[in-house]
DNA sequence: ACAAATGCAACTGCAAAAGTTACGAGCAAC
DNA sequence: GTTGCTCGTAACTTTTGCAGTTGCATTTGT
């Protein structure tokens, strides 16, 4: 698959899954559909499960369920969830020494974390109800 | 090295360049520096001299140089030469088909394009003298 | 009991990027 | 004009992150 496999399948499935909120749905049925594998997904909505987006259960009708409205999850809460970052680096760890570095790493995270920040600001302004 | 290793090694270099634009530099001298490889160092900077913003010299007091001020050389600059973008996806070239697919893709494009302008925005108006 | 589903761990396969090696071509010093 | 230093570039190897896969324990409804 491409780069943001994982933001990907996420938005797709909770488009999908916002036009029909009260459908359970497996991550065979998701696999399927997003051309991929069911444990591909378990891993993906597992990440949204722990942010409190969805619930699952097991058992012979279990499956995949929004856990609030579709008008109250946003495109930023499933970036968030999924946890990872486009833009900011976040912890290098890189000793900072010489100044050049020093300098530079100063400015450059700066400016990331500002275009990270207003990139999730721009996200949260979108529910995933807006794009079925 | 780490994820955004050629913007590293590019500003980094340039950060001492403009600190004594008149040095000439093998990208021996630089790979040292940086801990890595001429042959990498080449690769980087030729992006940079394909922009405009370095000339190489061959020969026996060759090497690596600025093509403009220090000044004249924002952050932005180097950024676009290396064409690696952030955030935006560019041309997916993915066949749009179904309706949710296709509004989540003019959404999340149009933020992404957004972000990655103001990205370029901001770089610009850092220049390489400001970080040594 | 059985079938159907998640949860999780471990492994494989693959592709992109860094790193490496090798060689050709240009330029300066001698 | 020969030598030594440099870039330019192609080909190869190594590393690394991630999707994909397999396997099995656990839970749950029939
Ligand atoms: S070694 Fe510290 S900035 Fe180059
Ligand atoms: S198949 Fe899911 S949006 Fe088209």
């Amino acid at each position: 698959m491409k780069r943001n496999s994982r933001l990907s399948l996420a938005l797709h499935t909770l488009g999908h899954m916002a036009s029909d909120p009260n459908r359970v749905r497996t991550s065979s049925d998701i696999a399927e559909h997003a051309g991929t594998n069911p444990v591909v997904v378990r891993r993906v909505l597992g990440k949204l499960r722990e942010a409190g987006l969805l619930t699952s259960e097991k058992g012979h009708a279990g499956g995949w369920r929004l856990a609030r409205q579709p008008q109250d999850i946003t495109l930023a809460d499933v970036y968030l969830a999924l946890d990872e970052r486009m833009v900011a680096t976040g912890e290098t760890s890189e000793a900072p020494a010489c100044s050049v570095e020093h300098a530079l790493h100063k400015r450059v995270s700066t400016v990331l974390e500002d275009i990270e920040a207003s990139l999730v600001k721009r996200l949260s302004e979108t529910s995933i109800s807006e794009v079925r």
